[in-house]
RNA sequence: GCGGGCGUGGUGAAACUGGUAGACACAAGGGACUUAAAAUCCCUCGGCUAACGCUGUACGGGUUCGAUUCCCGUCGCCCGCACCA
């Protein structure tokens, strides 16, 4: 038996059948255990897995399995976050329907999940693309309509003209559409919007709590969030057209209020539209701001322009005091009220628009060590830096921090009713409506009549018609020349459905509430949600940091606002996996090689490629993320054809730690794949070894128990580093045990030490298999236990043999180990140091010296001073 | 510019709350077995040195009996955000 090699092609089908046939990982909601939901962030069906999907799955599945073993209701499902562009797109290449090619592409990744071997409950599947999905979105779109979550309102939004639908801002590759490479246009449109910044505050102060999530992320989302807080004040624009004679004002510098030479609108900002009626130079001006677009270089560069208005504010603790009006292009409306107060001394921005229209530059402070006025540099020192103010609202030549002279003259402004303390968020209501077929229908009509009104919910779901074309640019559904029309339910006359579809960003927002109760007829089974959730472990990639992780924090919160969750935060645990990277290689003529077209050559530190066919030099390059571009990507099917499931399963979790990239090698398998062997032979000796009759029956007591103390020592770590999610360490330690029991089996063997051996197999059978499940098992029916290794319990730890009656301590001089001693665990430090000084090694160090001084720190080291 | 993180052998990396730096793996080199190859097993493997030793965790300081770990400064790399008033 132990002359025949593992089989993964054979075992691992083998074994994903019996735990199909044997139900073994689907989930009850009514076991009464301690519940656990790990979850990783589900996939968009493009058709085929990546390596970065190998990495993801392989993670979550070593955290299900193992608290399944501990004895937890662990759930773990899996579903398809089913609608978006890709689908459409290809719908227009191929001339098929988004939804078959969606479907097809589900299958082709099912069938490679499932040979991965996860113990996925797949009788919870969902498609967010289906029906019975989605029309529990727009259920719940409709209540929160009714709470008053939801808006719709006129914003400013990316259009790609030439495929007539807006884009979101990650769409927009240096201000054209990535697809069709047209400029992009401002467009202001009605769109409906999730009201996600009532939460902000909120959302902001329950980062706090999120213990178990990477500080990274939170600190992503706070920046998003982005809190300040400053003055809020109306200037009083002199001669003002009608409706304009306040304007709104926020600045987080309240301090620099004696400072301002100029203020500046926005060119959106409603004022300005209002003058350029009038004004055709207005017209050009707000044009070509207009033109400068959103991409980063055109805004790094781009030249501080204004256009003075001739209009005149009044500064609001002095009316006598007259600031020009500009509309500049620095200035957003998007952000507070898109009007500044521009105080040149102490703004970068301010002060290059100052000098460019040779406007006063006023110094508000100054540096302690200098009375030199700004030149061509704004003087913005740390707020909680001390600076000598010179021109404020206090007592002149006063020595305080900016945040301290900020918090006097806010405290000044309203008292004087000059102006109000005000927070501000950056975050902006999230802008759902999508011009877009492959989505889920926002669930209105508008009536003449009666309105914009919800369609009733006996009437849901608001079906995709499945006969469309895309055969013109645009929205299929808006082209569609039937579905849009409709009978108003309410005054019976003509009506017109929304042909808008939500953003795919909704239909994740909740997933991992519906996998809780994926085939109830409402949205959710509130009591069933509420046991399961908060997602214990949440697993996947950093780039989904603020988008979809704030929006799911946004919508659970909506959901408790409406009944359908009662918490508010969705995901307990989150861990950011990093990416697959692998090398990048060239050919003499410059073109990306893939790397199975490749043979490389190693000797000493120098390794050299060349192509498999030609025989050609090939350059090896920099590591980079796997990427079809960089022909550096490694196909998940032919890893586990070739070396299986486990392998690749392993070598992705070994290792590199699992927030960083890992790289993945040909030869980093290879080992993987070793050790599949070494695991199997190993536990194929131990049974012939069992079969034998002792070799010696002298007596091994020592031998077992050292062998003992490394298998529970073991069986503590590998735990503890599964549950820390530090699966490198867990397998670096399943290698230290399986080294252990190796170098056992090659020595003489007693009765004692067979039986530790014995105990040893089973233990590391159980301790690999939430990593290498196929394997294990296969090793499980060889030893002949009962049942299925994923059914077993983690084997339980004897504390006894964790501690050791000895401790080796190393002995320092002047902090350089010199020498060790073994002694008695618990040896008195007095002891310890008089066995020290009467060693042979130490007294020979010391050449007679006094020492000045030893430390002993019980059981753990010793330093002798001279 | 603002915020966050990181820097340890040829490589990926370990090192618990300040206590033997380099666990574990990959690569490499040497050897055993073999007609040969594969597979497997054994040995070496931070640098300098013939050796005793010395030295070494980006660099320079500091605190400490003792620093990869704590503090200050410098350099380099990575990530996120950004005309945010």
């Amino acid at each position: 038996m132990s002359g025949e090699r593992y089989n993964p092609r054979e075992s691992e089908p083998k074994w994903q059948k019996i735990w199909d046939d044997a139900k073994s990982f689907v989930t009850a909601n009514d076991d009464p255990r301690e519940c656990y939901y790990v979850l990783e962030m589900f996939p968009y069906p493009s058709g085929r897995i990546h390596m970065g999907h190998v990495r993801n799955y392989s993670m979550g599945d070593v955290v299900a399995r193992y608290h399944r073993a501990r004895g937890k209701n662990v759930l773990h499902p899996m579903g398809w976050d089913a609608f978006g562009l890709p689908a459409e797109n290809a719908a227009i290449e191929r001339k098929t329907h988004p939804g078959s090619w969606t479907y097809q592409n589900i299958e082709a990744m099912k069938a490679q999940l499932k040979s991965m071997g996860l113990s996925i409950d797949w009788t919870r599947e969902i498609a967010t693309c289906s029906p019975d999905y989605y029309q529990h979105q727009q259920s719940m779109f409709i209540d929160m309509l009714e709470a008053g979550l939801v808006t719709r309102k006129s914003s400013k939004v990316n259009w790609d003209p030439v495929d007539m639908t807006v884009l979101a801002n990650e769409q927009v590759i240096d201000g054209k559409g990535w697809r069709s490479g047209a400029p992009v246009e401002q467009r202001e449109l009605t769109q409906w919007f999730f009201k996600i910044s009532d939460f902000a505050e909120d959302l902001l102060e329950a980062l706090d709590t999120l213990n178990d999530w990477p500080e990274k992320v939170r600190t992503m989302q706070r920046n998003w969030i982005g809190k300040s807080q400053g003055l809020s004040f109306n200037f009083t624009v002199k001669d003002a057209p009608q409706g304009f004679e306040t304007l709104p004002v926020f600045t987080t510098r309240a301090d620099t209020m004696r400072g301002p030479t100029f203020a500046a609108i926005a060119a959106d900002h409603p004022l300005s539209k209002h003058l350029a009626e009038s004004n055709p130079a207005i017209v050009d001006f707000i044009e070509a701001c207009h033109r400068i677009g959103t991409a980063q270089e055109a805004i790094d560069t781009a030249e501080k322009l204004g256009f003075d208005t001739g209009l005149k504010v009044l500064h609001p603790a002095d009316p006598s005091w007259e600031l020009p009006l500009y509309i500049a292009n620095f200035v957003l409306m998007d952000y507070g009220t898109g009007a500044i107060i521009g105080c040149p001394a102490h703004d970068q921005r301010d002060l290059d628009f100052a000098r460019k229209y040779d406007l006063p530059v006023l110094d508000v402070f100054m540096p302690l060590d200098s009375d030199t006025p700004v030149g061509t540099e704004a003087f913005v020192p740390q707020k909680t830096d001390k600076v000598k103010y010179v021109r404020w609202f206090g007592e002149d030549g006063a020595v305080l921090t900016n945040e301290e002279a900020m918090a006097k003259t806010l405290a000044l402004f309203e008292e004087n009713g000059w102006g109000t303390a005000q927070t501000q968020y950056r975050l902006r209501d999230w802008g759902i409506s999508r011009q877009r077929y492959w989505g889920c229908p926002i669930p209105v009509i508008h009536c003449g009549v009666c309105g914009t009104i919800p369609v009733p919910k006996k009437d849901l779901p608001v079906k995709l018609p499945e006969d469309v074309t895309f055969d013109k640019p645009g929205n299929a559904l808006d082209h569609h020349p039937t579905w849009k029309h409709v009978h108003c339910h309410q005054c019976g006359g003509t009506a017109r459905r929304e042909t808008d579809t939500m953003d795919t960003f909704v239909d994740s927002s909740w997933y991992f509430a519906r996998f809780t109760a994926p085939h109830a007829d409402t949205p959710t089974v509130p009591a069933v949600a509420n046991r399961w959730l908060p997602v214990d472990q949440y697993i996947g990639g950093v780039e989904h940091a603020i988008l979809h992780l704030l929006y799911s924090r946004f919508f659970t919160r909506a959901m408790k606002a409406t009944g359908h969750v009662d918490l508010s935060e969705p995901f307990k645990g989150l861990f950011t996996q990093g990416m697959v990277t692998h090398e990048t290689y060239k050919s003499q003529t410059g073109e990306w090689v893939n790397p199975t077209e490749i043979l490389i050559e190693a000797t000493g530190d120098t390794r050299t490629a060349k192509d498999l066919k030609t025989g050609a030099p090939v350059t090896i390059g920099s590591v980079e993320k796997m990427s079809k571009s960089k022909k550096n990507v490694v196909d998940p099917d032919e890893i586990v054809a070739t070396y299986g499931a486990d392998t690749a399963r392993w070598f992705m979790l070994s290792d590199s730690p699992p927030e960083r990239d890992v790289q993945w090698t040909e030869a980093g398998v290879e080992g993987a794949s070793r050790f599949q062997q070494r695991v199997w032979r190993l536990v194929n000796e131990a049974i012939e070894l069992d079969q034998r009759a002792a070799e010696s029956t002298a007596t091994d007591a020592k031998d077992a128990l050292a062998l003992r103390r490394v298998i529970h020592r073991s069986v503590d770590g590998i735990g503890k580093d599964i549950e820390g999610l530090r699966f490198n360490r867990a397998v670096a330690q399943i290698y230290e045990l399986t080294n252990a029991l190796t170098k056992t089996l090659q020595g003489q063997i007693g009765p004692e030490t067979r039986a530790a051996i014995m105990e040893g197999a089973e233990k590391l059978t159980v301790l690999l298999s939430p990593m290498m499940p196929h394997l294990a098992e296969t090793c499980w029916e060889a030893l002949g236990k009962y049942g299925l290794v994923a059914d077993a319990n983690w084997p339980e730890v004897d504390e006894a043999m964790l501690v050791d009656d000895t401790v080796t301590m190393p002995i320092q001089v002047n902090g350089k180990r010199r020498a060790e001693i073994t002694v008695a665990k618990g040896t008195p430090a007095a002891e310890v140091e008089r066995l020290v000084l009467s060693m042979d090694e130490i007294v020979r160090i010391l050449e007679g010296k006094a020492p000045k001084k030893i430390v002993v720190v019980p059981d753990r080291i010793v330093n002798v001073v001279v």
